[in-house]
RNA sequence: CGCGGGGUAGAGCAGUCUGGUAGCUCGUCGGGCCCAUAACCCGGAGGUCGAAAGUUCAAAUCUUUCCCCCGCAACCA
């Protein structure tokens, strides 16, 4: 059953440093799912937002001389400037350190200690003392190394409160049962299950005393909140959850009208799929209809990390090569869901192929011959004169169904892939029908008006399709169409022929051709920090 | 036995859930067209779908075992 609104969100990035393409794969991916929603006609709010606290921000800060609070306002200053570049829709941002968030979690908190939830226990931990940190066994490895300063560790202990994840454990797994569409793709639910549920799961440290940057404890100042309970309620925190202003909250959370859906990547799943249901559990409110884990970008032969200096810096790739080429590339290139590389050769590949010259390359050649055969107006519809036209058309309305479909699942790559087919349907079917062929023969004028007709209206439905992604260049090729008004309404991809009687407009080029050659080496060059 | 992802044409990938003529982009070879962005369209060559065994009328797809690569565990979605 459709659900009438939406609710999506991405996580909340943390701010230690900039940001990078794989944050900005993660968003815009969300960003064309919201967009998509909203085209449709659906009401749609949309998530992001930061993750202030914990001892990394401390110490950062520290060392770069500020007060926490003034280095994460830096940087989140830096994030707003990435989405406003990369047209992110949000319809609002969350900041852990807001006073709204601040309060609510600390509600949070004392409600779940109320119920018995939470309780004051020991957390035990390899500790470097210089460092003042605690470290996990893995992170320490085997010979006790603290990994950020290389000193041995000690066991110690501090006293700490805990979730009780247990008292919800068959909760949960009744809830996956009951709702197998929770977590996507499947494998993430058998890697939960099988990696932290079967070998028990233990009680979840949420507060710490070893730092202070972090939402104090009202019942036990010297605690701070420590990190899960803290980030993961922004998603309803910033709906107004427990505020004088729960208005959005119920409509986009608690009513089972609204479809909550949560954009992650597979190193938080586990926080997102186990102890997320469970505060939420706790707390009597309604879990996410969808959890989303996509995959990791990775760099041609290996992860990206500063360290190996290719990290790509998404500001330069959209000032140099536009933002729907960057959009265009991280949806269509990377199948969402699963782990994907960046490469230069594979962005210009993939800009050239769909964007130059299949998308740009039909529109130009459709209203240069409209201009030319017609004098610049669209031809009426008069129906299927030719098989061809009948072919094109229920190629176009067949793509706009299963399009829907994929988007839908958030299967956004292949619905991508299936407008590009659309695209290159319409560039065979000019020459199935030689339109500068027919325009010789006095006899053919009908055929061809209708060649033209089925033109404009298949690029039409492909630009509007793309309007999620292309959130330029789709205005500029409606405007080349000179589809303007009513036109722009999504409702119309259901009725072919829709686009006729209208002026086109011969504009520059929607997406110039690329020089590999000279393109590839300017990706690399920007890789190496040049 | 730490966890996870992957091994499909020269390169990069989809398809694997729901078994049924192996698909896409690029490259390559040949042809077509001339409306268009040296683009577009058609055709060819090129694959024992990592290996083996099993289930089946039928396996890239399901089961089992093995081999290899990569990521996480250290800034990092």
């Amino acid at each position: 059953m459709e659900k009438k609104r939406f609710y999506i969100t991405t996580p909340i990035y943390y701010p230690s440093a900039r940001l990078h393409i794989g944050h900005a794969y993660c968003t815009v991916l969300t960003d064309i799912f919201a967009r998509y929603k909203r085209l449709r006609g659906f009401e749609c709010f949309f998530l992001t937002g930061a993750d202030e606290h914990g001892q990394k921000i401390e110490k950062n800060a520290l060392a770069a001389g500020k007060t926490p609070q003034q280095f994460v306002d830096d940087i989140v200053e830096g994030f707003h400037k990435l989405w406003t570049l990369l047209d992110i829709s949000n319809d609002d941002f969350i900041r852990t350190t807001q006073e709204r968030h601040v309060k609510v979690v600390q509600d949070i908190f004392s409600k779940m200690l109320a119920n018995d939830d939470i309780y004051l226990g020991k957390y035990k931990g390899w500790y470097c003392t210089p460092c003042e940190a605690f470290w996990t066994d893995t992170q320490v490895g085997t010979d006790h190394i603290c990994p950020d300063c290389g000193r041995p560790v000690q066991i110690a202990e501090e006293e700490a409160y805990f979730f009780k994840t247990k008292k919800y454990v068959d909760k949960l797994l009744k809830f996956y049962d009951e709702n197998p569409k929770f977590l996507v793709p499947e494998s993430r639910k058998n890697e939960m299950i099988n990696t932290f549920i079967k070998p028990g799961l233990d009680d979840l440290c949420v507060s710490r005393t070893s730092f202070s940057w972090g939402i104090p404890i009202r019942e036990n100042p010297k605690h701070v909140i420590y990190v899960w309970l803290d980030a993961l309620t922004n998603y309803i925190t910033a709906l107004g959850y427990d505020s004088d202003h729960p208005e959005l909250f119920e409509k986009f959370w608690q009513d089972p009208e609204c479809e909550t859906i949560h954009i992650l990547g597979a190193d938080i799943t586990r926080f997102h799929a186990i102890y997320w249901p469970m505060f939420l559990e706790s707390l009597g409110l309604r879990k996410p209809d969808r959890e989303f884990v996509h995959g990791l970008l990775m760099m041609k032969d290996s992860k990206m990390s500063k360290s190996k200096g290719n990290v790509v810096d998404p500001y330069p790739l959209v000032e140099h090569f536009g933002l729907d080429a960057v959009r265009y590339y991280l949806a269509r290139e990377i199948t969402f869901g699963q782990d994907g590389s960046f490469s230069p050769e594979q962005f210009v590949e993939r800009v050239n192929s769909d964007l130059a010259n299949s998308l740009g390359n039909l529109l130009n050649r459709t209203v240069s011959m409209i201009n030319k055969y017609f004098g610049g107006v669209v031809p009426a519809y008069k129906g299927k004169v030719t098989e061809f036209d009948g072919n094109l058309e229920s190629v176009a309305n067949e793509t706009v169904k299963q399009y829907e479909s994929l988007m839908d699942d958030l299967k956004i790559t292949e619905a991508i892939s299936v407008v590009n087919e659309l695209v290159n349907r319409a560039n065979k079917y000019i020459d199935e029908t030689t339109p500068w062929a027919l325009a010789k023969d006095d006899s053919k004028q009908e055929e061809l008006a209708s060649v033209m007709n089925h033109l404009a209206n298949a690029i039409y439905i492909a630009g509007m399709l793309l309007k999620p992604v292309l959130t330029r260049a789709s205005d500029k090729l409606f405007a080349q169409l000179g589809v303007t008004g009513d036109l722009l309404k999504y409702e119309n991809v259901y009725k072919f022929g829709c686009v006729e009687n209208v002026t086109v407009n011969k504009g520059d080029q929607l997406f110039p051709r690329l020089d590999a050659a000279v393109e590839v080496e300017f990706i690399q060059n920007l890789m190496a920090g040049k």
